[in-house]
DNA sequence: AAGTGGTCTAGACCACAGC
DNA sequence: CTGTGGTCTAGACCACTTT
């Protein structure tokens, strides 16, 4: 077994924990995968069946890994991930998801402007891929997206999202790039829609929207995406905590 | 032991788990005090030590428990739980706490509105307690808070409030009256200055500010509290996935 | 010194999925 | 049927806090 960290006092299930995680991240089991069981893990790292099961059992309350009776252990895939979104997320006055549809507007390459370098912790004029994007929520268009990829992490994404258009983004970064989406940020505020609110998703110009700033981390923590999205105020932010 | 349920295939581990839940929410243990050690329960309880510790695991988990090592199990009070508003909360922009200083503006006894009786899921004209307050960050008002709590389940507490103008009301509620505030739901929405925010927090009428809409609930899943926060923009809904 | 929770082990039996 | 993870047990040793 591989031990990372100098530290000897740290517990045996932690250190199996961390060097699982990094073979996660390096790509030894792809999402959706099934890891050895229990037994063959405990006996590869030299611990006890219990000890083992709680160092997967860690990576699997992160959401990172799936237990199934009868099954195994698999990677989880972002379908399983986007449970994440569950407590804080844009819904429609009804209680509807936002994202039903998504009208592609355009896919450009460009280089990094002062903001989206700051955001993604990147040069400035590095190269980027720019989406731009709105969801509709019962036919109406509801919500306005700007996507700022990194090319340098995601060469040629340009190209496969524009083939692609895929409803979720993060199954195809985890898919062709190997890239998992763990961790989001967003900063929500108020804004007053301008002249492309008003052009694309009609409405009054002057009137109050929700703009969400989002950051999307993957499993080394590096910041992968910087997304802008403006509301209409049909769609309100929700969140939860149990 | 008690057993809650009729399903005799529930694990032992998790009927335990929610006997010891119940006995929580009875006020059995107050927050702070000490539960009694893990051999004492699981003799109790008739399980090995190994299911006790895995019952009280799960309420750990939910931030419900707190344990320490050499001193015992507690049941977390409301600094503790606060940790639940990590992952998203209002701060300013330059990531400072938006409460810092409160200013009390006013407590009164009411009748529920149509609004807040929706919110709370109580019969319109049942008794309320209004509170009026903002707050500061940095000397600058920044928040408008409107609370509306049921005085039903906290008689008294406008006295109270008036009388100690706490800081965190949550607290108060655990000390005085039992209730444990441990899930809260929030909707975030844009709107434009009103005369109220124009006069107490000095923003121009029309001005785009957010919106939050708490509804509070206790252990037992009773609605205890609705709040309704305005902030200047100055202010932004943060929110974090890990 | 006594009691707490944290770590680790070794083994048994069970429910379930897939072949 | 085989192998998986889920439950449960019993015990040892350790790190830590309190008295």
């Amino acid at each position: 077994m591989r031990d990372d960290n100098a530290a000897v006092t740290k517990p045996l299930h932690q250190k199996m924990s961390e060097d699982l995680l990094r073979r996660v991240q390096s790509g030894e089991w792809r999402p959706g995968e099934l890891l050895p069981g229990e037994n063959a893990l405990a006996l590869e790292y030299s611990v006890s069946v219990g000890t083992a099961r709680k160092a997967i059992e860690e990576l699997a309350a992160d959401r990172l890994l799936v237990r199934q009776r009868g099954r195994g252990t698999t990677v989880a895939n972002h379908s399983y991930r986007q449970g994440l979104f569950h407590y804080y997320r844009l819904m429609s006055k009804d209680g509807l998801p936002v994202n039903q549809e998504t009208v592609y507007l355009g896919v450009t390459s460009a280089r990094a402007s002062a903001d989206e370098a700051r955001a993604l912790g990147i040069k400035r004029a590095a190269p980027v891929t720019r989406v731009r994007r709105f969801r509709l929520c019962q036919k109406q268009p509801i919500v306005l997206e700007h996507l700022t990829l990194r090319e340098e992490l995601l060469p040629g994404i340009g190209a496969l999202v524009d083939a692609a258009r895929p409803e979720v983004l993060y199954s195809l970064m985890e898919r062709e790039f190997h890239i998992i989406i763990s961790k989001v940020e967003e900063k929500v505020t108020a804004v007053l829609a301008g002249a492309e609110d008003t052009q694309i998703l009609n409405i009054a110009a002057g009137a109050p929207m929700l703009q969400i700033e989002r950051v999307a981390f993957d499993l080394k923590g590096r910041a992968i995406e910087f997304r802008i999205m403006r509301a209409r105020n049909e769609a309100h932010y929700f969140s939860e905590v149990p």
